[in-house]
DNA sequence: ACCTGAACACCGTTCAAGT
DNA sequence: ACCTGAACACCGTTCAAGT
């Protein structure tokens, strides 16, 4: 299609356009080449291979949420702010959310999202020594809950995401 | 490797076999058929095709939790009991847990797994309007969360579910 | 340096032919 | 009725050869 040369960039943003219209399932090295208008080798050139292609786009996205910010305000504000900033990420790339929750950006402790998290959590009143396995258990609760909604789209419903956040701000609010 | 007559029984236990040690995406007809000593094609006499096979696997495996009963006694007891039961089944299945969160089972929401969950929530004082999605949301959330923790082999960890699991007690406390 | 065609080892699935 | 070999249309990836 598009007849420029041939770089990591374009070939990221082709293969994220293509996941996110037909899932990773559907993505092949030889269509996204014939969607480049390229031989299917020319891009392993750029790339090293399926893997590090899925990694890549991966990345991309999760670079997204890294400048997350909240604003001041009750932490029930926040914490919710933080969750629907999350399932909005989620709706527009939703079938990568399996790889984003498997990213280290998800998995290592230290990134910006975690740090966020753990500010809203200790003013929420958990405790310091709480405080990561606390913040651990919403991004995997959430993030699951995300997960269930992306896979069978029949269950995608804005008041069921409503209730299940109020659910865990009032769980947290009961630890404290 | 048995020599025996092809049935979709065995051709289901060996592929539900493979799919536990070696994950779905490890499953190909013709290993299936190498593991039972058979021509790849024998399979399509018993199985429609890959699709159906892995359903009627999911079928299998759906089908322990039919008869999952609560005893009598404090409803967070009986919540906790569910939650550690699911947990269980997943842990033995985990590469199967996607396909189980798509199943009929869970998605329809007259089976009697939902039966007993809701006759807890009530039990637990939800209101009858708020039933159903509570139930789907706390389905939505721990299975979620089983399912993150099925996929990164990192974060499985005992004292993380049980912290997840009061949480959500604490959450239907509160709303009552 | 970048691209490409042919080739290899895999897939799921169909179909005509065997017993 | 049950099984099978050959074949088709796909994969990801390697490698030698081209510009």
């Amino acid at each position: 299609m598009a007849e420029k040369r041939l770089t990591e960039d374009v070939i990221f943003r082709t293969a994220l356009r293509l996941v996110d219209a037909d899932g990773v399932e559907a993505l092949s090295m030889r269509k996204l080449a014939a969607e480049l208008g390229v031989n299917p080798m020319s891009i392993y050139h750029h790339v090293d291979n399926k893997a590090a292609l899925l990694d890549g786009i991966t990345r991309m996205v999760t670079a997204e949420v890294k400048d997350i910010t909240v604003s001041d305000g009750p932490w029930p504000d926040q914490l919710r702010r933080l969750a629907y900033e999350f399932r909005a990420l989620t709706l527009t790339h939703r079938h990568l959310l399996r790889y984003i929750l498997a990213s280290d950006d998800f998995t290592q402790r230290d990134g910006p999202m975690w740090r966020t998290l753990r500010t809203v959590l200790r003013s929420a009143g958990i405790a310091e020594a709480e405080l990561n396995q606390t913040a651990m258990v919403l991004v995997m609760l959430i993030g699951g809950l995300l997960h269930t909604e992306a896979e069978g789209a029949e269950h995608r419903d804005d008041s069921t995401f409503a209730l299940a956040v109020e659910l865990l701000i009032d769980g947290i609010a009961a630890r404290t």
